[in-house]
DNA sequence: TTGACAGGTAAGCGACTGCTTACGCATAAT
DNA sequence: ATTATGCGTAAGCAGTCGCTTACCTGTCAA
């Protein structure tokens, strides 16, 4: 499998703070520098800085520097991670439903 | 707003911890008591305790007791919210993987 | 050059996490 | 009625998080 080396933290542990959800929210329409992300957010600059670097570290985002700008850009493919561990609870929840299904055709049983 | 009345805690940072996960893991192949899932951990029972503490208030088990036990159950639907948010990045991924494709396409001479 | 702007980093601090041990309270077994 | 088992809760504590302000470097503009 792909084991990124980029990540040097829990991609999991990353999506875990609603501002940083945010933050990947904000680069799905476009790249953005900091001061424009953090024109979204009430905190200070510095700690928007911060959110971005554990999203960096975690290998949800990239950075480009444009002159003195540098723009973050999205790279969803680290949420394949996530993406894989909810499918098991996709089939968990299927095979559910599958018994209940059985369990409510058999059933006139009390 | 829309959130589930259940849900005092962010399913999200729930699932933040990876002793979490692992808990989720364990109960998708069967409901099991606490002692029964801290068999499986280092940590005391208390913590395990605490954990699904955290699982319970994010709606992503429930509990039944059986004489002095307590069976935790997997209860999955919560974890839509986490499967509705990766899906917007799904479709940005298709996105970027269509561009990527029309870009192939057209350097195909070889 | 001087200044303004973009943005990372350091230091500090209060709040929160995650763990432990100690305890309490049911229920089951004897 | 004791004793043992299952498990939650309280208290305490070290470590981490999230935020702030202050500072620094690098780039553009005049």
């Amino acid at each position: 499998m792909v084991a990124a080396p980029e990540s040097k933290t829990d991609v999991f542990a990353a999506i875990g703070h609603p501002a940083r959800r945010r933050m990947l929210d904000l680069l799905i329409v476009s790249d953005q520098s900091v001061t424009a992300i953090a024109g979204h957010f009430e905190m200070s600059r510095p700690a928007v800085s911060q959110h971005l670097r554990v999203l960096l570290d975690a290998g949800l985002v990239t950075e480009q520097r444009f002159g003195r700008e540098r723009r973050y850009h999205l790279e969803p493919a680290n949420l394949t991670l996530v993406r894989e561990w909810i499918r098991t609870y996709d089939q968990f929840w299927d095979h559910h439903l599958q018994k209940l299904q059985k369990h409510l055709a058999k059933g006139k049983k009390k």
